[in-house]
DNA sequence: GCGACAG
DNA sequence: ATCTTGTCGC
């Protein structure tokens, strides 16, 4: 149900944020073989700021050697604490194209560390039910629930995980470079996705 | 009034 | 987020 997934008022995000906070989903931990996914989306070559509501946006997600990409609308203009708003639909139809959903989720967003303790990469694992691990270059609200990389980057408890668990998922697919392996291959598609709409004739209007 | 503020 | 520019390190 994605229209209960995403409010489109900032006034029933946050009514939903709160409760979110207040759920004890059972934790997760890893085990085994594992697979770590990720989902990115991005907006208009040139676009900068926080953008407008109704802006076209792509996102991609991957699992393993599987991977989907699609285009669709972002919803309001950025707004701390309310990114939900913006990119919470397109990341959910992004994961749901996947032949096969991951055993657990990297979301360019935070999770405990947010006002209202439900940042984007909590609320999309409860929406998607899947175990979600957030990173972010910077943090949002206080640092509840990070750790810090070695290169910097912050990756935050989200939708099943603690601290730990986030670190373990997060080193387990980082290598050389700062952005874990999944992370970028979703950015890398979304982007791929953006330049083939870009070289796309227009569609006729009607 | 100013800056800060996940993406 | 995105773009540009510059700098450092391999």
């Amino acid at each position: 149900m994605l229209a209960a997934h995403w409010p489109t008022t900032s006034e029933a995000l946050q009514a939903l944020q709160d409760e979110l906070s207040r759920l004890q989903p059972p934790p997760w931990r890893p085990a085994g073989d594992y697979r770590v996914g990720a989902v990115f989306v991005c907006g208009p070559r040139g676009s900068a700021g926080a953008g407008s509501a109704g802006q076209p946006g792509w996102a991609a997600a991957v699992s393993g050697r599987a991977w989907a990409a699609l285009a669709g609308g972002l919803g309001a203009a950025y707004e701390p604490g309310l990114l939900a708003l913006r990119e919470g639909e397109l990341l959910e139809r992004a994961v749901r194209a996947l032949p096969e959903a991951p055993d657990v989720l990297l979301v360019d967003a935070t999770g405990r560390d947010h006002p209202r303790r439900a940042g984007l990469a909590l609320h999309l694992g409860w929406a998607l039910d899947l175990p979600t691990v957030g990173v972010t270059r910077r943090l949002l609200y206080d640092g509840e629930g990070v750790w810090r990389t070695p290169s910097g980057l912050w990756i935050h408890a989200a939708w099943r995980t603690d601290v730990e668990t986030a670190q373990e998922v997060v080193s387990s697919v980082s290598g050389r470079v700062r952005t874990p392996a999944p992370l970028r291959e979703a950015r890398r598609l979304a982007r791929s996705a953006r330049s083939y709409s870009d070289s796309m004739p227009n569609p006729a209007p009607g």
